[in-house]
DNA sequence: GCCGTTTTCGGCCCGACTGTTTTCAGTCG
């Protein structure tokens, strides 16, 4: 078993222990453990194989045994048995929302239910009023439930939760009895997958701000309206969260809702550690729970709270605790790549294959966007449903590109195409031999079909990374978030031969890809792997989505430096000529 | 189940909202 199995089934382990009453630290334990796992630097099979798992924090003598078990014969005799004890359907019942473990057991224990279809018509029957602590409310609340999750999905794409939250945030900060306010949880932090959507706002009418947030327009149900907190479902099944605190409480609240719970466990760790204590209503001189004014350390914005706590102010895409407080201490944050950095995009296509619009098109609207150059890098002739280009057609598209850079240079324009072509990583090898790749500017080489082997895939991958005329590889893992899972691809081990090659590494812009993921540069900083940000643009309307692309840079603590796509126009034919200059 | 300048036991982040109760447990974030 390798690291991502031996951690899921930590996280399930805690799952089952909750469904069968058991410690809620014991549970904190498992999930814990996992999350170590996560951060660990070496190979997990090293770790297990000269004993050193003890020395991960989290980490104790039982989970050591039964990490060892897993990786060593591929199983765990105690998952089995604790899966074996616990219904399946009892887990797809935790899923729907009002559900926690405590209920899902007393349904189950005292009424034998253990599927989402058996609870559905014992609500309907009005059957699970009889258990104590459950009444009608519940059973229409479950009912409820149960149809939300077929309607939606949970989850959403971070561009699609921006473009609801974006209106709402605006209609908040124009209402004149709302002071500050900002979104703030996987949404500020710029997960590529959010859950659902967080505001906090400070006011000194809580109730009339959220009574304005209840009407907002289009806002399907409203799932909860207290004094200071709401919670609605907006169109598109998202949910949607406010909170609304005091003006001197709303930097605290900001920060605490940011999150992510890591990021907020370790901080609350540095001020007990300082004799403080942190929570969503301020920082206190005490150690006592209190809400005192008199013993407030006065923080005005965030950046006065990591101040208070001896840090630097560490940016919302940073905080998922991998490593940012180390790097915070030691003064070595990152100087993240900006909003305007992008100098252009290496990986496009255009109405040559399965792009919508022509050169011209294209080019008269990059200009206007203040773009240096652009990389036309249409499909190859395996990609035949997205008209990918045989060679001869390249060669046509070759001469039509040096013709309007002829055109433009003509006309005092110093924007540039750069010719190119995303080349299918095939079967054989690559969809272009190398005479021809020699004579394109960029080439990306990206896999389209993939094998059910995984070493066959991560082989194709690290043989194109070694192509001497290969620059970068595309959308490496070919995940579609929400939608398809990636291919079976040792990532690391692909990511390793573009370290040893000087191959770049693209990362996608396209929203529902954010490939390669951000976890995975962060993993392999300070390896010099260099960063293609690339819009993939079939249609004007992507060059866009190069936004995105940098708040997911951002979240991979990735500088202009690392980002090949920040130099000036005559930077880049340098650079796209060093690993070609090494084989002569 | 983990951890320790509070060190082998007794803690482990914590507050709002809801629905059920009439003082609180469960869920959620």
């Amino acid at each position: 078993m390798n690291r991502a199995q031996v951690t899921d089934i930590l996280l399930e382990i805690a799952v089952l222990l909750d469904l069968q009453g058991e410690s809620t630290f014991k549970i904190r334990a498992y999930q814990n453990g996992a999350r170590a796992l996560e951060t660990i630097s070496e190979p997990l099979e090293v770790l297990v194989a000269e004993k050193r798992l003890g020395t991960i924090k989290g980490i104790g003598e039982s989970l050591q045994q039964k990490i060892t078990e897993m990786v060593t014969t591929g199983k765990l005799e105690y998952y089995d048995q604790l899966k074996a004890a616990v219904p399946p359907g009892l887990l797809e019942m935790l899923q729907i929302p009002s559900l926690g473990p405590k209920k899902v057991k007393a349904i189950h224990d005292n009424l034998g239910i253990s599927t989402v279809a058996d609870l559905e018509a014992a609500c309907k029957a009005g059957r699970l009023s009889i258990l104590d602590g459950f009444g009608a409310r519940t059973e229409a609340k479950i009912l409820e439930g149960i149809d939300y999750r077929r309607k939606y999905a949970s989850k959403h794409l971070l561009v699609e939760a921006i473009l609801v939250a974006e209106p709402i945030l605006a209609a908040l900060k124009n209402h004149p009895a709302v002071q500050r306010c900002s979104t703030a949880g996987s949404l500020r932090r710029l997960k590529e997958v959010i859950g659902d959507v967080d505001f906090v706002v400070s006011s000194q009418s809580p109730a009339e701000v959220i009574e304005f947030f209840v009407n907002q327009p289009g806002i399907v149900t409203v799932l909860a309206k207290g004094d200071t907190k709401s919670s609605v479902i907006l169109p598109g099944g998202i949910q949607a969260d406010l909170r609304v605190v005091s003006d001197q409480e709303y930097p605290y609240a900001l920060a605490y809702f940011s999150g992510s719970k890591e990021h907020n466990i370790v901080m609350r760790h540095r001020a007990i550690q300082k004799g403080l204590r942190l929570s969503e209503y301020g920082l206190f001189r005490s150690a006592e729970e209190t809400r005192d004014p008199a013993l407030q350390v006065p923080c005005s914005s965030e950046e006065d709270i990591y101040k208070a706590l001896d840090l630097p102010f560490i940016t919302p895409e940073l905080r998922e605790d991998r490593g940012e407080f180390t790097a915070a201490e030691k003064g070595a944050l990152p100087e993240l790549i900006s909003w305007d950095d992008l100098k252009g995009s290496l990986h496009n296509h255009t109405d040559w294959s399965d792009g919508q619009d022509s050169l011209e098109t294209l080019a008269a609207a990059l200009v206007q966007k203040g773009y240096s150059y652009w990389a036309v890098t249409d499909h190859s002739k395996a990609a035949f449903q997205a008209h990918g280009l045989d060679e001869a057609r390249l060669k046509t598209q070759l001469a039509a590109v040096a013709d309007i850079n002829k055109r433009l240079e003509d006309s005092g324009i110093s924007f540039r195409f750069l010719t190119g072509a995303e080349v299918d990583i095939v079967k054989t090898g690559l969809d272009f031999n190398d005479e021809i790749l020699s004579q394109l500017d960029v080439v990306v080489a990206s896999l389209h079909v993939a094998s059910q082997d995984e070493s066959e895939n991560t082989q194709r991958l690290i043989a194109a990374a070694q192509n001497p005329y290969v620059h970068m590889l595309g959308h490496l893992s070919g995940r579609l978030l929400l939608r398809r899972e990636p291919f079976k691809i040792s990532q690391q081990a692909v990511i390793d031969a573009c370290a040893d090659t000087g191959t770049w590494l693209e990362l996608n812009a396209q929203p529902s890809r954010f490939d390669l993921d951000w976890r995975l540069w962060v993993q392999n900083r300070g390896r010099g792997i260099k960063c293609s940000i690339n819009c993939d643009a079939h249609s004007l309307v992507d060059v866009e989505y190069l936004r995105f692309g940098i708040g997911q840079a951002r979240k991979a603590w990735l500088t202009k430096a690392d980002v090949i796509n920040t130099s000036n126009l005559n930077e880049l034919r340098e650079l796209l000529g060093v690993k070609r200059a090494k084989v002569g």
